[in-house]
DNA sequence: CTTGGAATGTCAACAAGGCTGACATAAAGT
DNA sequence: ACTTTATGTCAGCCTTGTTGACATTCCAAG
């Protein structure tokens, strides 16, 4: 039985006992489902599922990335994300041109169908995100993100930190 | 192009422009692959999954739940559930005895090796949780909090706001 | 009481998207 | 030129989602 946080100094530290911690947990597992629902919904129509989604952001963010910078976001094989890659560059929604100074590099950007499905998908995304925010207004919001940061793996953050800072 | 929330009323609604939008979205995304890498280590070890760890963290939340419960709060079908059920009481994790009242149901449990594994696995988790509470700080979590109940889809939110409750 | 439908759980087969291993090509170092 | 390194592709496996078919149990209508 851990019996952790309930045992520390004195200053009420009451917001990391277990039982917050769990709520904690519990929390973030029925959210992420919400999260990824309405997208989801979306892709399912069009044949697609959650790869096919993160790569479109992703190549949406940074238009002219690698496939091995891709690799590093995701966190997946390349094997993995090149089976997503080939069917988006068949479908006709990623363009991969081979680069100019290193031939081996492949830079990915999205077609014009490319970019319209990924407004489709983030415009589903944003308008649930939005409506979360609103509810809760900029304070918990400012809160939820701090959270968020902290739980990131220290390779992951930075990642995010780029990308949050680019137009932002 | 959306241009959403940008043009509204007046009061500093800067929280909603689609910048901050997304960078929320991101720090879901990244932060989810933290909150699952800890226990995605110990499962893989085990020769488990994360749909394993799903149905013992809440087999352990409410002992004695019948299969049908658990599909509702996991939302995934039956048939998917059962696969790894079934290896969870191969395994000796998790007992199921048939209903007394309705011989139809299946009542779950976790017997001795399957609670050593939720401690295990939910230890790690919070340990994680923890540090991210801790840094964020008490103001924080309750904003986390927040934003993630907002975000939930309302069925969803049901489960999570009786699991709240119980013992909470 | 029996019989037909609804609820519950199981088995089989398939698809998406992770994974590792083997390999082709291009660049870079010796 | 030749080996080493980086990058991307192809083949095949595993987990975990999915649907479809089915067995059992319960319950309500006849």
């Amino acid at each position: 039985m851990p019996e952790s946080a309930s045992s520390t100094s004195g200053e009420s530290l009451l917001f990391l006992t277990d039982d917050q911690l769990r709520k904690g947990i519990e929390a973030m597992f029925f959210a992420y489902r919400g999260f990824t629902a309405d997208p989801d919904r979306i892709l399912a129509e069009k044949g697609y599922g959650r790869a096919h989604h993160r790569a479109i952001h992703f190549i949406n963010r940074s238009p002219g990335t690698t496939v091995n910078n891709l690799l590093s976001i995701l966190g997946v094989t390349k094997q993995s994300l090149n089976r997503v890659l080939r069917a988006l560059v068949e479908d006709g929604l990623v363009e991969s041109r081979v680069g100019v100074r290193d031939k081996r590099e492949r830079h990915l950007f999205l077609t014009e169908a490319g970019e319209a499905l990924e407004r489709e998908l983030s415009t589903a995304q944003r308008d649930r995100m939005r409506a979360a925010f609103r509810e809760a207004g900029p304070e918990a919001v400012a809160g939820f993100r701090q959270v968020l940061e902290a739980m990131m793996d220290s390779d992951l953050r930075r990642h995010y930190t780029r990308l949050k800072e680019s137009s932002g």
